[in-house]
RNA sequence: GUCCCCAUCGUCUAGAGGCCUAGGACACCGCCCUUUCACGGCGAUAACACGAGUUCGAAUCUCGUUGGGGACGCCA
């Protein structure tokens, strides 16, 4: 068996988190197993489809290099398709018309849940041997119906979740097409899944409900039935729901937080799936060992702190050249331009190791590539008088001293010595004039950072500086 | 309300009846490295929701309880 799986994303908002890893999951299954992994925008819902919406869905997918082998397929080009499938169980009489309004079926549900029943419907128009149907009311269009088997079981061995079955007769007929004529959500994913042969659904955990529905129109086709997998959500941070409101956001989102593709696929693929105790791996990996026997089937708190840890992992292990040029752009984003020295690898070489984040890369960096006084309170507190002629000799020997870090943490040694002086007495100072803080990287690569005419500068206007 | 699903450290998880005195990772705490911060190294704290049952033996199987979530649209 070919293995195809697909994505289907309705296009009413922006790619979540959520569907992100749904779709990772599709992808990296077709992956693992030599397979198709097809794109399906399902925009049968006019009012809420937005083209905005389509690209918004496949940017987030082209930022996590989820690259899709077919499609994207639109349902809203396969009309025809859906009528004539619409048309073949009418005729076969497996779909009938129903004649309810909708004010009807509002008030039908009011008075089940007010019974403490299961808002359904209750099959008024569905034809049964020797059954009379009400008579057809002047201008109403009818909806479709399917007609749902009455007795017996629904079940499908779920990837993820194990058995999982459903009584019929807690299913009701559900419209298939409205009354304009167009499909319904249902009627047209059991279509979709059947002509493009997919093999694996795999889908979040919110369609459990629609799969029984879903396999009685598949077996009403005389359809395959596909295998299904359905992902269990994912929580917030604070454990509770993801919504548009609280904390939903765009995987774009964390590409402008700074956030590398690799390590959001790293973080996504470790949330609600694992490999023994293996933490970090390439995606490459993840395709070779992805499968669906240890995907959990409960629910998942994303974690921040996690998947900051893992981005500095990857920013760490990037090449700084590579690293610079994803720190540029947020630079200049910050109104930073980077004209002069040092150059922006050997900052980013120095600093990557100590950031979560590419946005906070280039916050650090930014101190080398604007003017801006050191803050005259801290530098105050750091500065005490017996460390300025030391600072002054430094100075002077910076003129002529080769530019490498061994040489100045030799010279900074000598006139620690020589003045009989504390490390922190002249680094803190120093840090305060190259970098604007106290915590900072080590003295002699900011010195060669800063470079020698700029420090020499700083040094003597601090010194010169009326007290 | 009805149906469906879920339940191991704070969080993500390992765990397929004996390898479990429950392992790893993030976070937190301590120590080391160190000129500060960070990185790195070492270490500590920390969990099988509860109750029955099956079994010689249960985190693992069954049932129940409790708690959480999802669904119940002419949305997807």
């Amino acid at each position: 068996m070919i293995v195809r799986t697909r994505f289907a994303p309705s296009p009413t908002g922006y790619l979540h988190i959520g569907g992100a890893r749904t779709a990772l999951f599709s992808w990296a299954y077709a992956r693992k197993h030599g397979g198709t992994f097809i794109l399906r925008i399902e925009d049968t819902d006019l009012e809420r489809s937005t083209p905005e919406a389509v690209q918004a869905i496949l940017d987030g997918m082209t930022w996590l290099n989820l690259a899709y082998d077919e499609g994207p397929f639109y349902q809203m080009q396969r009309m025809p398709r859906y009528k004539e499938v619409l048309a073949q169980m009418l005729d076969a009489g497996q779909a009938y018309y129903c004649y309810t309004s909708a004010a009807e079926l509002d008030a039908l549900r009011e008075s089940q849940r007010a019974k403490g029943e299961k808002p359904r419907y209750d099959g008024r128009w569905r034809p049964e041997q020797g059954k009379t149907l009400p008579a057809i009311p002047d201008g109403i269009q009818p909806v479709v119906r399917f007609k749902n088997p009455t007795d017996g079981v629904v079940s499908w061995l779920d990837m993820v979740k194990g058995e999982i079955s459903f009584k019929n007769n807690e299913l009701d007929d559900l419209i298939i097409a409205r009354a304009d004529g167009t499909p319904t959500y249902n009627f047209c994913v059991v279509v979709d899944d059947w002509d493009m042969g997919i093999t694996h659904v795999i889908r979040g955990d919110d369609h459990v409900n629609n799969t029984p529905r879903q396999i009685n129109i598949l077996t009403a086709l005389n359809a395959k039935v596909p295998n299904y997998a359905h992902l269990s959500m994912i929580l917030g941070d604070d454990g509770q729901k993801l919504s548009k409101r609280h904390g939903a956001v765009s995987v774009m989102q964390y590409d402008e937080q700074g956030y590398l593709p690799e390590a959001v696929l790293n973080y996504l693929a470790r949330l609600g799936w694992s490999h023994g105790d293996d933490e970090v791996f390439s995606v490459a990996q993840f395709c070779q060992w992805f499968d669906l026997d240890h995907i959990t089937p409960s629910a998942a708190q994303f974690n921040t702190e996690k998947l900051k840890w893992l981005n500095n992992y990857y920013l760490k292990s990037m090449a700084s050249e590579q690293l610079a040029e994803l720190t540029l752009p947020r630079l200049l984003a910050r109104g930073v331009t980077v004209t002069v020295a040092p150059a922006l690898s050997a900052v980013v070489d120095l600093y990557k190791e100590r950031v979560s984040t590419l946005n906070e890369l280039a916050d650090e960096a930014t101190v080398f590539y604007t003017n801006w006084q050191p803050d005259a309170v801290l530098m105050a507190a750091q500065l005490s008088e017996d460390v300025r002629p030391a600072l002054h000799d430094f100075a002077q020997r910076l003129a002529d001293l080769p530019w490498e870090t061994a040489a100045v943490a030799a010279l900074i040694k000598e006139l620690l010595n020589q003045y009989t002086l504390k490390m922190p007495k002249l680094a803190m100072p120093l840090r305060l004039m190259m970098v604007g803080k106290t915590h900072a990287p080590s003295v002699d690569a900011l010195v060669i950072l800063v470079g020698k005419d700029t420090l020499i500068q700083r040094i003597n206007a601090l010194l010169n500086a009326p007290v």
